[in-house]
RNA sequence: GCCGAUGUGGCGGAAUUGGUAGACGCGUCGGUCUCAAAAACCGAUAGUGAAAGCUGUGCCGGUUCGAUUCCGGCCAUCGGCACCA
């Protein structure tokens, strides 16, 4: 016998045990739930607190991997938690639908994009609904459908009508295996986020959004968002990158033109020795003179090849060509050369700077390379005669004491920075200025499977974009997908020409669609209004669910999906609030970002061949069973390691759950039977005469709803709600009902609370197991809708506890006495214990600590 | 290079206004039941030691009666940004 075969036969053994059957069990509640509509969220107002939990909705790529189980269940258990608690919840879910892989299955399949999508959508649909989520279908979004995308389209024209959306040609990221430009984030070290191939800066027309505009705002609002990790919060700050200092317009030398600079340190400004243009700077053919021109042509050359991965790999070494120009610093009078370089970027700041080699980096690897003056105008503070200071071998570069610097010589830097500035705001060439690293977002795609970008151009009236009843502008069906370099959609034979909604002459259609991080950067919203045909949304509805109170989603939308939504719901509330109905400029209050699933240690991947299909462990276990191991070993924060022994672990819990419920069911009288399963059972009991291992349940039965409510509210610690399930599912199942009942009277009535708060406790993580023991235990009303039990404070105070006696911090003895026992009492006692005497002997105690219900510390020294 | 996070048994992890380190689970070992196996149940499981005890939360130091927790310095791993003027 092979040892794989030897596997399968004790795998086999393990699905027969018991009675507990999670597969007729779950396709029963699958239909009762559907058919009762228990999820469904009405849009009626009543008075509970709205609780709207989202996750982040996938790309039908086709089947479910556990990335989405475990993103999707702790969604689920998260609103099932606040259903219970009495919220009244949106959970909803969709599909983000448009994008390339439909768009390249099309080429290799010969298929459309939307059927191919549609059918993935219809399967992973199944998938999802077999996970047991409590989410309300009514409500789904589908991206690539014209009912949502004519909304999506709608945005755009109500940002372009702001001045928010807008086209110019400009240097931006070309992927050449997609054969379409990039935004700014999706370029990562140079390299396309989707396939890892190289990307090249071209010169194309392009159409943007504009979220420069709200760099500061976006900037600010991070403080406020308490409920996110510090991490994404750091990763969005340093994305937009705020640099304060000032621009500076120094005059060229003969010439009528004036090159302006952004500098952080204009207490530099002295020590200024030649100036460099980025090698796209507009300035450039307009200043080359002619015996220079075939060399900068030359170079502007060359660079424009580079691809970002070049531009990076040159690392620290600097290339660059002078431009044959002078400029004049206006501090100096200094005549200074022109360079060009492209380790100046035209993209930031002005495309231009004032090289300062001396306080530099970047400068003086240059001027070192070319042999250009290195005039030092910062010393160290600590220096006793800062004028004789001179850099030699490597920049200066932090802050420190001016020096040759004119009538600022002897200023530190920060009151230098200040003085300089107001004199050339005083002389006219210069300002205090604010500068983000972020840039605007390049939107236009030149793909197929995308949302249209519904703008038209007319002869007479330029650029208009489509009216509002000219939507949706539906995608055509009748192009070529296989059109390189340029958006299929031009390709259509319908779709081009159509009339100005301006003047209604002639005009042709935009053919780029919109990058799909559009699409679901409002999404959202759509789930709170999703039948409205009127409007993408009323405001009114969004301003009462929204923000979203828990986002779950992976990290690795820390800045695209994230930034790009805020950006959104700024500009939506800014343009829809009024007076009566304000929209929040925040979409997401809280944001859970869970860690990966992996196996056995390595990430699950096709080449590996290591992943592990969700169906496969729905059949086998059931959906239960996978949804309490991957919330069982790890923070939701941390990876999870997905570990076939530990699955089978987990299932064996839940046969133990089923037969310790059935089995204490079995004990109850048969009125108690049938009230334990209503929403609110909560019996009259009287906890002070309770007595024995009835009184230990009903402490065990509050302290565990105690802790669990606790550990769920506080930071989603499903690893920790899970362990206290164990514990207390091992007691109740230990706990002998026929025996006790015979010693306290009032046992029957405990059980009955501590198997009624059981079932409530496990719903959440285990919602058909739950529902079916609920029914068992004669249930007549879903325990999804039941109330979440609370804890009665007085039983969660021990009867006794353990008391530790340390002798100079160290652990020597441990008594137990009653709760609630004075200090003096502990010290006394404790002074008593056995095990302590041989240390107390020839030592004096020079210092006792009591720490009520914890510990007694006696501080000795030799007599 | 800059910024940040993390570091605890064989493994995943638990414990924080500083108070018994290792909850719970996985694995391993032993036992009960059985003709036998599986399942179930019970017990053991940081290292070292016969035991008392000693050592132990990445490393070094500090504060404290007492440090996984606070402070300083270092190391390692992971992540983000990266010629941003």
């Amino acid at each position: 016998m092979t040892p794989q075969h030897q596997d399968s036969t004790r795998k086999k053994s393990v699905l027969q045990l018991d009675n507990y059957q999670p597969q007729p069990i779950e396709k029963k509640w699958l239909t009762v739930w559907q058919e009762n509509n228990i999820y469904q969220t009405n849009t009626e107002t009543n008075d509970k607190p709205k609780y709207y939990a989202l996750s982040m909705f996938p790309y039908p790529s086709g089947k479910l991997h556990m990335g989405h189980v475990r993103n999707y269940t702790l969604t689920d258990v998260i609103a099932r938690f606040k259903r219970m608690q009495g919220f009244h919840v949106l959970h909803p879910m969709g599909w983000d639908s448009f994008g390339l892989p439909a768009e390249n299955a099309a080429i290799q399949n010969n298929i459309q994009p939307a059927a191919w999508t549609d059918s993935n959508i219809a399967h992973m649909k199944k998938q999802l609904a077999q996970l047991g989520l409590s989410v309300d279908w009514d409500r789904e979004v589908t991206t690539c459908k014209p009912d949502y995308y004519q909304w999506t389209q709608w945005i755009f024209i109500a940002l372009y009508k702001k001045g928010l959306a807008y086209k110019k040609e400009a240097p931006v990221n070309w992927c050449k295996n997609c054969e379409t430009v990039l935004a700014n984030e999706q370029v990562i070290d140079g390299k396309c986020w989707r396939d890892d191939s190289l990307v090249v800066k071209k010169n194309l027309s392009q159409w943007f959004f504009k979220i420069t505009e709200y760099a500061q705002e976006l900037l600010d609002g991070l403080d406020h968002l308490h409920g996110w990790p510090d991490r994404v919060l750091l990763m969005q700050k340093n994305w937009i990158n705020r640099s304060i200092g000032a621009e500076l317009s120094f005059p060229v030398d003969g010439h009528n033109a004036r090159i302006e600079v952004f500098t952080t340190r204009p207490d530099t400004v002295f020590g200024v020795t030649y100036m460099v243009l980025a090698p796209e700077h507009p300035l450039v053919k307009q200043l080359v003179p002619a015996e220079n021109q075939v060399e900068v042509e030359q170079y502007v050359q060359s660079a424009s090849l580079k691809t970002e991965m070049d531009r990076l790999a040159a690392d620290k070494q600097k290339s660059g060509v002078p431009l044959g120009v002078f400029a004049v610093n206006p501090f100096t009078h200094q005549k200074i050369p022109i360079w060009i370089a492209d380790y100046v970027l035209v993209d930031y700041g002005t495309g231009a700077v004032m090289a300062v080699p001396a306080h530099d980096e970047r400068d003086f690897v240059f001027a070192k390379t070319y042999d250009l003056p290195v005039q030092t105008v910062i010393a160290p503070d600590t220096e006793n005669n800062p004028d004789s200071f001179r850099v030699e071998n490597q920049a200066y570069t932090d802050a420190g004491i001016l020096c040759h610097s004119g009538q600022f010589t002897g200023m530190t830097s920060t009151d230098a920075k200040q003085a300089i500035i107001a004199f050339a705001v005083a002389e006219g060439f210069g300002h205090k200025k604010i500068q983000y690293r972020l840039k605007d977002w390049l939107i236009s795609r030149q793909r197929y499977w995308g949302t249209p970008i519904p703008v038209v151009y007319c002869e007479k009236c330029g650029t208009v974009p489509v009216s509002e009843s000219g939507l949706p502008v539906v995608l055509p069906t009748d192009v070529d997908f296989s059109l390189k370099g340029q958006s299929p959609v031009s390709s259509s034979k319908t779709f081009l020409n159509t009339a100005c909604p301006t003047c209604k002459s002639p005009a042709v259609r935009e053919t780029d669609t919109m990058d799909t991080f559009v699409d679901s950067a409002w999404y959202y919203l759509r789930y709170i209004d999703a039948q409205n045909t009127q409007a993408a949304f009323t405001p009114e509805q969004v301003a009462r669910w929204m923000p979203v109170d828990q986002y779950v989603g992976g990290i690795e939308h820390a800045i695209l999906h994230l930034l790009y939504s805020r950006f959104i719901m700024y500009a939506l509330s800014d343009s829809l609030s009024t007076e009566k109905t304000k929209l929040p400029k925040e979409p997401f209050k809280n944001l859970l970002t869970q860690g990966m699933v992996l196996k056995d240690g390595h990430k699950m991947s096709k080449s590996k061949g290591n992943i592990v299909d969700p169906t496969a462990i729905f059949n086998e276990f059931g959906a239960d069973t996978a949804r309490f191991f991957i919330l069982s070993d790890s923070p939701p924060k941390a990876d999870f390691d997905w570990k076939e022994s530990a699955v089978e672990g987990c299932y064996k819990f839940l046969c133990k759950v089923w037969r310790c419920i059935g089995d204490q069911l079995a004990v109850l009288d048969d009125p108690l039977q049938s009230q334990l399963a209503t929403a609110a059972f909560t019996p009259e009991i009287s906890y002070s005469s309770l007595t024995g291992n009835t009184r230990l349940l009903y402490q065990t039965t509050h302290q565990t709803i105690a802790g669990i409510t606790t550990d769920i509210a506080a930071e989603y610690q499903f690893n920790t709600v899970i362990s206290k399930l164990r514990q207390f599912i091992t007691h109740l199942s230990k706990f002998n009902g026929a025996a006790e009942a015979e010693k306290d009277p009032q046992c029957q009535v405990v059980l009955a609370y501590a198997v009624s708060s059981a079932i409530k406790l496990i719903a959440p993580v285990t919602p058909f197991i739950a529902e079916a023991l609920w029914e068992k235990a004669g249930g007549k009303t879903s325990v999804h809708l039941a109330q979440w039990p609370v804890a009665d404070p007085e039983a969660l105070q021990q009867d006794t506890v353990n008391i530790v006696v340390q002798i100079n911090g160290k652990v020597r003895d441990q008594f137990s006495v009653e709760s609630g026992a004075e200090k003096a009492a502990l010290a006394s006692k404790a002074q008593s214990c056995q095990k302590i005497q041989p240390y107390l002997a020839g030592m004096v105690v020079v210092r006792t600590i009591v720490v009520p219900e914890k510990l007694v510390n006696f501080v000795v020294k030799p007599e």
